[in-house]
DNA sequence: CGGTATCCCTTTGGATACTG
DNA sequence: CAGTATCCAAAGGGATACCG
């Protein structure tokens, strides 16, 4: 039994996906993984998710520790997401997962829009 | 946007973590990797899960084709649960997991029952 | 701009009892 | 032995409206 953040896992598995596996998270970070973005800016990238739903993932990566969340006391506001490095360490896992997601689907090429989500209104 | 078995992927990453994210699976898919496991077998492994989880978390496994389930037909009932092709070459992956999990937790040592859910009734 | 608040539906997980 | 059936609680996810 392992304790973190308040939260108790029975392996380290059990640890990552609970940190990897939100609906958007691994979106989110993989987005992340080229530099800073701003609250609305993956709220476009992702614009099939909510503000409430984006700002809860947001806030449990944050919690976690592998985002940094840099507010700038400005108006109008502006509030920057970045990775830790912890953050950064799991872009490896995210592309192995990748990878075998992409052998399950049967997908064997991968373009470099990969992971975007484009959602159409239709 | 990808299909598979009726489901719908934002990315391939989304469909790895939906076949592992199961609260039990990689626990279920980690015992399996050293042959097969009768569901009594699997039961007293894991025995915080109920038969009612265990049998569902079982069957989506083998529904996703990460498992193989075998029947004999005998009396009194038994079944085998074993990992398919594609079960095994999930365990890289687990390991990966397992290897960043163990970092996020701070844990800088695995011993060989790593995995088991020592649950105790206290 | 970057969120909250509220309400609500669905999914997940589980306790208990029962069965071929 | 290997499950089902039933009922139920908690968590996850989302639409809409509002706020500093």
């Amino acid at each position: 039994m392992y304790e973190k953040n308040g939260k108790s896992y029975y392996c380290p598995v059990e640890a990552a996906l609970d940190i990897l596996g939100g609906k958007w998270k691994p979106l989110i970070l993989w987005y992340l993984k080229d530099g800073k973005l701003r609250f609305s800016e993956i709220n476009q990238i992702i614009p099939v998710v909510n503000s409430k739903m984006l700002t809860k993932q947001l806030r449990e990566l944050e919690k976690d520790g592998v985002i940094i969340r840099t507010v700038y006391p400005e108006i109008p506001p502006k509030v920057e997401y970045q990775l830790s490095e912890l953050g950064k360490s799991v872009i490896p896992i995210l592309n192995a997962l990748c990878a075998w997601g992409c052998d399950y689907l049967g997908v064997t090429e991968l373009h470099d829009s990969e992971l975007i989500c484009e959602q159409e209104n239709s």
